[in-house]
DNA sequence: CGTTTTTGACCAGCGC
DNA sequence: GCGCTGGTCAAAAACG
């Protein structure tokens, strides 16, 4: 199979601070688009993002692991993750990639902590969470029912940390789709 | 034995 | 107000 790589990126609030995921982009020369692209029968409720926000500046978890303290009670809800802020707006970056595997390694270790199966898709959404303490980057996994060959990878938030493998950049996932679409 | 995955339950938002 | 969907937690299982 020739490893053809489509991505895509969706939304991007912050115009003058690219993320550090936008190397990335760099190398494959994305095309950015304004309006998050759901499903069909979506709820458009995406487009709530607003645009200049946040952050990275705002979150630095330098100590933020009062954040997930704060979480503890469940009935309390979620939400009130940021003590100063009143809205919640978190940049997403969705990362539609054509590869036969869901688990392309960006370098990070990540820990699922949730599987959800989503209407409209015969295949469940995977989510993941960078283990890093003070890191809340999440991130999310989900293989379109149309196309199995399409894996969908949402990023949530910025890592605060250096990679702790080779970052090897984009070059060698696309090594990797290789190795595991020539098995 | 420590860490990650699995899985069910729960909560919040939105639509009806 | 109820039901549906999406997102998260947390306990136990699975894995090295």
């Amino acid at each position: 199979m020739d490893n053809q790589l489509d991505a895509m990126f969706h939304y991007s609030s912050s115009p003058t601070s690219p993320p550090p995921q936008a190397d990335v982009s760099s190398y494959l020369s994305l095309n950015m688009a304004n309006q998050y692209n759901n499903s069909h029968a979506d709820k458009k409720h995406y487009s709530n993002y607003e645009q200049s926000d946040v952050s990275r500046s705002t979150s630095s978890f330098s100590t933020g692991e009062s954040s997930e303290l704060n979480m503890s009670i469940m009935g309390s809800g979620k939400v009130n993750v940021k003590k100063g802020e009143k809205k919640i707006r978190k940049p997403k970056y969705a990362f539609q990639t054509r590869s036969q595997v869901d688990i392309l390694d960006d370098g990070y270790r990540w820990r699922k902590y949730g599987q959800k199966a989503v209407k409209n898709n015969k295949f469940p959404r995977s989510y993941y969470r960078c283990t890093q303490q003070g890191c809340n980057v999440k991130k999310q996994v989900q293989r379109l029912s149309k196309d199995e060959g399409v894996v969908v990878t949402t990023y949530e938030g910025m890592h605060t940390h250096p990679i702790e493998r080779s970052t090897d950049n984009f070059e060698h996932i696309l090594t990797q789709m290789q190795i595991y679409s020539s098995s």
